[in-house]
Parts: C-alpha cells; structure tokens; sequence
DNA sequence: TATTTCACTTGCATAATGCAAGTGATAATT
DNA sequence: AATTATCACTTGCATTATGCAAGTGAAATA
C-alpha cells in the first residue's frame, strides 16, 4: 500500500458512518438472509434467529429501511402482511457480504460448501446472480 | 444466483460466528485503523475513537486477541508499551474492509479518495500493499 | 526522587437488549 | 356473521452492555 494512501487523520478514513448502520449483532445477519436466503418477511427474521428480541427486529428494520439499505412493501394479495426487499443500495452489499462469507470459511467450519465454492470460484457469477435475483424488484 | 445454493437453513448460512465478534461498534473500526492508519497501541485507539469507553476498549481488544484476529507484543524498548498486531486471519480481512470502504464511497461522501481510488482501480495491488505491509510481523 | 506516560481497572449512571405479554388490523375458518 | 388465527408489530420490565470519570501499578523521563 503507498504511504501516501495512509493517514491517521479521522475524517480522512472512510467506514465511520456505515459501521454506525452495519455495526451491531443484528443488521448484517438480516442482509444476508435477504440476498442469500430469500427471507422478505418480519415472520421469517422472528422465527430464524434465536435470540433476537421482537422490538429490535422491529427497530433495525426500520433503521435497515431509514438508511436505504432494504424498503417495504405492502403485499397486495393478503393486508396483513409486509415485505421486505432490498435496494440497490443494499444489493450493492452484496461484495461485502461474500467477502465475509469466504473469510469465515476461511478460518473457521462452515455449512453450505456449496455457496462458497461458488463464491470463491466464480465471485462474479455469484454477484450477477444475486443482482439478478433482485433486478426485478429494487 | 444458482437456486440450488439458496437454504433457509440456519446451519447451512455461514457468517454467524464472525458477526458475534465483528458485529459491533467498534471492532471493525479498530481493524480498519490498524489496517489503513497504521495503529499500534491503546492510546491511539483511545485518543481517536470519540465516545469509546476505556473498558470497552480493552474488551474488544481482549476479544480481537481471544478470536485470533490481532495479537500484542510487549515493545522490547519500553515496557509499558504494548503492540497490538493484526495475524494473518486479521490480515485476510483486507478485502471485507476494502469492500466495505468501496460500498460507502459509492453511496456517500467519504474522505480520501486517493484511498478509494486505489481500492477500486487497483484492488489487487491494494490488497498485495496490504499483505506486504504485515508481513514482516503476523 | 518526583512526575509522566502507558495500559489498563473500578464504580456507577445511562442506554440498549432480551423476553413475555399484549394490540390492532386483516384473513381464514366455522 | 361470528370466532379464531395470523401478521407485524408495541409495551413494560428485568438484565446486560456501554459511556464516563476517576483510579492503579508498572515503567520511563525529568
């Protein structure tokens, strides 16, 4: 890395307003089980992880959609319930996320194989198919 | 996106582990600092980080240590100095971090753009700069 | 010897989180 | 049409984590 890339001068250092968002237990999770599980209701978050507390679900939503990252959705077909779906701005976590991904399953024992030998092998097919999976709907 | 590799099961989703301990505040600012500002010790972090506590420093460098993410070293020159290192496994973390600082500088104002620039023309040379930097202290 | 510096710890008030129990609107069932 | 179930939440409260100020001890500097 050139030196001259390299300062210790705070507002020189790009991140600080974005960990804020991403920075916590929950929100990282979410976007994932967006792009890589499909999940689009508060049901499917509420049900998949344990441990997580109704009110805060509730608020990183909303935090999720006040940052851009996700919008809801009123389902036409049935008035109770809502779907959640991400941006392109969310979809442009998409690197983010599979570099994260392949550096778990780097160092540590990890499930679906599958999903990361596709991303470490072909991380651009990887990332076309998730843009193209939410194309349709940002 | 192959559909095939899409699970809703929660074992079949890697990311979990990592985002208990990246899935903070603080502790990816601090990888950030040791990997773009060159941060070494308490007191930079301490002096930096407007509104981190003293003891959720030391916590999260406690924790950065404990996942093998960092290490210290005493300073052979000065024996109250500690030297807080980044391993390979924290290392390896360039290209989410690079992703990361790339996603924000596309979705908002962020300083320096030299930085950015370099990231996202070069990210290969980036992230061997990276790696070259370390390397004589994993 | 006295004062700084460094990397912390301790104590306590405030804020965030987890959990259980609602609530209100809509949909499905009887 | 009335009852029950589902969905996306909210509310209240106990527990945990965080922020802040003030220490502590070991080592360096004046």
């Amino acid at each position: 890395m050139p030196n001259q890339a390299v300062s210790k001068r705070r507002s020189e250092c790009p991140l600080n307003a974005s960990v804020e968002m991403l920075g916590d237990r929950w929100s990282l999770l979410i976007i994932r089980d967006m792009m890589l599980r499909g999940f689009r209701s508060y049901k499917e978050f509420m049900e998949c992880y344990e441990g997580i507390a109704t009110n805060v679900l509730a608020d990183r939503l909303r935090k999720l959609v006040a940052y851009g990252i996700i919008r809801t959705e009123p389902d036409p077909a049935d008035g109770r319930k809502v779907t959640y779906l991400l941006t392109k701005k969310g979809i442009d976590l998409a690197p983010v996320l599979t570099e994260m991904v392949l550096w778990v399953a780097a160092h540590e024992d990890t499930g679906n194989q599958a999903l990361v030998r596709l991303m470490r092998e072909d991380k651009q097919k990887f990332l076309a198919g998730v843009r193209e999976r939410w194309a349709s709907r940002h």
